[in-house]
DNA sequence: AAAATACCTTACGTATAGGTTAGTTTCAAC
DNA sequence: GTTGAAACTAACCTATACGTAAGGTATTTT
């Protein structure tokens, strides 16, 4: 079954393209709790759903740190209500965030853009 | 006469509203170079100035490195003219860097809303 | 058996922009 | 002549997300 299939971190880190060190390092945060064959870590499909979760969120802007606070509660809370609610408040906070960061760059914009004229003029002179 | 007027730390610190340690980080990465009275700092009007422009600056999201480089320019060409080409550039590039930023929040914006509308209807059920 | 590969560890480095702590010098006032 | 404020200094701390160096162990291949 595909559910069977485990994975090492070269394995994983070839798959999902990202280096092994990084992989070691999410463990180290405690993101994901592989188990062990001696030293080598053995990654099961949760594991590696584990990292793709934490992929996706990466790249939408969450910090390791919130990854982690989301990825605790699943564990409390393995039925995903308690945690898709908190994920729910979590998204509409970041969405605020950068609604709010997109402001802040139309103003940056506009500074950036007067001043690159009145030094336009300048040059003129 | 206002240009005769000399600064230290702490003055400048309560004017412009950053610390005193913030003032010395700068001229210790070589951004400002104010004279001494002993240890003490002494601003002229030149190196408020200075100081001015480097606020400017980050708060339209240069780093330090980027104004130190601009400022190292404005002292080998104090006629303003070869540094104001220069800014010209950077500012376009980070013009560049912002508009750029702006698509890729937005395209988070939308993953995040898709995320979110899934996950609500994932608690409907 | 030796070499090559795979996997691991600890520990320090990188970048950014200072904050914090603690202790020191300087100078004027009493 | 000592106290106290004002200014200074050095050095360590913060947060974030790993990269890198250097070396150890274990397994696989030849």
């Amino acid at each position: 079954m595909l559910k069977d299939t485990l994975y090492t971190v070269p394995q994983l880190s070839k798959e999902l393209d990202i280096t092994e060190r990084a992989i070691r390092f999410y463990e180290s945060k405690g993101l994901v709790k592989p188990n062990r064959a001696g030293n080598t870590r053995i990654f099961n499909y949760k594991d590696r759903a584990r990292l793709l979760i934490i992929l996706r969120a990466k790249k939408l802007g969450f910090s390791l740190k919130d990854i982690k606070t989301y990825l605790d509660l699943y564990e409390v809370d393995p039925s995903q209500k308690i945690q898709s609610k908190n994920a729910l408040e979590a998204i509409s906070y970041r969405l605020f965030q950068l609604e709010d960061q997109k402001k802040e760059i139309n103003f940056i914009i506009k500074e950036l853009k007067s001043l690159k004229n009145d030094i336009a003029k300048t040059l003129k002179h």
